[in-house]
DNA sequence: GCTGGCACTCGCACGGACGGAGTGCCAGCC
DNA sequence: GGCTGGCACTCCGTCCGTGCGAGTGCCAGC
């Protein structure tokens, strides 16, 4: 019915408009600002049906109407087209990106850049160590009674960990088990190499082999386990910006982005098929961001999702933009990662 | 005399009034809250000579005096002693920091636990890699011409560096060139490795001396040069309870602290004597720090200095029981790594 | 089903009045 | 000489009443 498009032409108006002034959008000016052929009273009917539906509310009596999450969310599901990058911002994507050194660098870049081309919060979850698969693994004698792990993954990711032996350790036993490690894991996927080591202890000369379980268990233990995955934060700045958004404060944002469990789980639960997720206020499902909207997508090389990334702001924030922006930078992320 | 004696003690009084209540203290205020032994008209007195001489200032003709920059110098310097830390506090900083598995994960908590400690932000430097030596440097080769190099220094760094060969580099040559590199920097300071680079080419086997040549470049390059130094910034969410302190808006400021040149020059410029440094307000030389004190201090093992730590907060803070705060937490860091 | 008109509601900005806190100064006292 | 109580003055913050403008809902007419 052409009923209910222009109710939906008069909801993409207003998210729009709201977006982009931060005042609540009343009839009149909806009808100057945009060609919707139609009066300000008939808009006024339009917009009493979609505040009845839920789509917006009016924060007083008598001011314009804002968009509520679900709203956005209507908005976002089936009013928006992706907004294209302009060349501007892809030339800024690449010569942000190239030239990083290694794997920090690139995830540093990478939040400084999403955070620059979106003006929000940014987030880069360093690549999953359990989909990860090991490249190299080395074992440095600090003491004598005490082993540093390095753990150099095929994405790139360098992981330490010290590990505490029971009882003195020779140097050939380091080199033995250097070498026994090195065979057992070079190339395996970190989440098959719990696995693994069962059969590592039992094969091991018997001379070696409460050495060898103590150490492959704290590997497996600090390397393996999931919630030793990393987090990048970046734009912190840009929260000032947009205060005005959250009226009570920034800090319970703030904590949450600190705390970083929160936003890991939200960033890690992308979609598989590499589609860019869109979670708004409310839907969040914790506390501190039931103002906030989260922008997220996978990134990885080829059909390996290796991670995710995204932006995390105000729900009256740009999405198609914003949404533009995350996908090309995770793209980007994916092809260079790749490379290495 | 008596009377400088007395003004000195109104300024302490001013300036604990202020830090605790945030409101402009008055003459009739002071006399009530502090025994001073004299009326509010003699304290007016004292604070108009206080005032003439620049230590407290009154926001608004008529209302209470507040501490300047120079006033709350003055107080630092002269007017405060350190407060000790409680049992409770020292406990807490023994049971943070305890049971960290590697640096990464002792400066994570570090820079928690300051945080908490002083309900500010907190900030810790990454132990200089010009003041570290070499403990072990791995090679590893990624593609026919790219090589990793994985730098483990004694202070637990592990940094890395991906070096793009020009040409493809043999399976042997990558041992040989470890073997090299190995037996050349280890257990040297890293300050001194850019001097062994000459004579290590010279010494190399004639196959091997491009290949060495560019890897010790790009070693000295990216891993002794300065600026690479990293930093760890936590409890952010500080300055939102602190935002009525920062007048115009935070942003200045965590900008400032992503940009982590700025804070790091400052943390950087501990003093070598083990001191607390404090900066206040325009001390810090940078616009976005002129509301804002900086208190730092250096932290090490024994006699070295490996890096600084400390906290940004607005020139309100507690001086006393921040400077306390640090340099506990310092030293139990210094002690830590001198461990490991 | 759209439109113009109209009465109504409210939030907000403006402005004046008021009270309170704090000061500076002065004369008197120890 | 230094401290004290008293007093007049200044000025900020708050409160309240008013007016204005934006925006709405409803209704009659096309």
């Amino acid at each position: 019915m052409a009923h209910d498009e222009r109710r939906l032409q008069v909801l993409r108006a207003i998210v729009q408009d709201f977006v982009s002034t931060n005042d609540p959008v009343g009839s009149k000016a909806l009808a100057e600002r945009h060609d919707l052929g139609v009066s300000p009273a008939t808009i006024r009917n339009d917009m009493a049906v979609l505040e009845e539906q839920g789509y917006i509310a009016q924060p007083h009596t008598s001011a314009g109407r804002v968009p509520t999450d679900k709203g956005y969310r209507l908005f976002v599901d089936r009013l928006s087209s992706v907004k294209p990058l302009s060349g501007a911002e892809r030339k800024a994507i690449e010569r942000f990106l190239d030239g990083a050194v290694d794997l920090h660098d690139v995830l540093g870049r990478t939040v400084r850049l999403l955070a620059q081309l979106t003006h929000q919060v940014a987030v880069v979850q360093y690549p999953t160590l359990s989909r990860s698969a090991v490249r190299h693994l080395e074992v440095v004698q600090l003491s004598a009674s005490r082993l540093l792990l390095v753990l150099i993954t095929d994405t790139g990711r360098v992981e330490q960990r010290v590990v505490e032996c029971p009882s003195d350790v020779a140097r050939d036993d380091v080199a033995d088990l250097r070498a026994l490690l090195g065979s057992a894991f070079t190339g395996a996927r970190l989440a098959d190499a719990g696995g693994k080591v069962p059969d590592l202890v039992d094969t091991a000369p018997p001379h070696l082999r409460a050495l060898v379980a103590t150490v492959s268990a704290a590997l497996v233990e600090t390397l393996v386990e999931p919630g030793e995955d990393r987090l990048v934060v970046g734009g912190t700045a840009n929260l000032a910006r947009v205060a005005v958004d959250f009226p009570g404060s920034l800090r319970p944002l703030l904590e949450a982005l600190e705390e970083q469990v929160v936003v890991l789980k939200l960033i890690s639960e992308v979609d598989s098929g590499g589609a860019v997720l869109v979670r708004i206020g409310e839907e969040n499902a914790h506390e501190a961001l039931a103002g906030a909207s989260v922008v997220s997508v996978g990134y990885g090389t080829g059909d390996r999702a290796l991670g995710g990334l995204g932006i995390v702001g105000p729900t009256r924030m740009d999405y198609p933009g914003n949404m533009a922006a995350v996908r090309a930078v995770a793209r980007y992320v994916g092809q260079l990662l790749a490379e290495s």
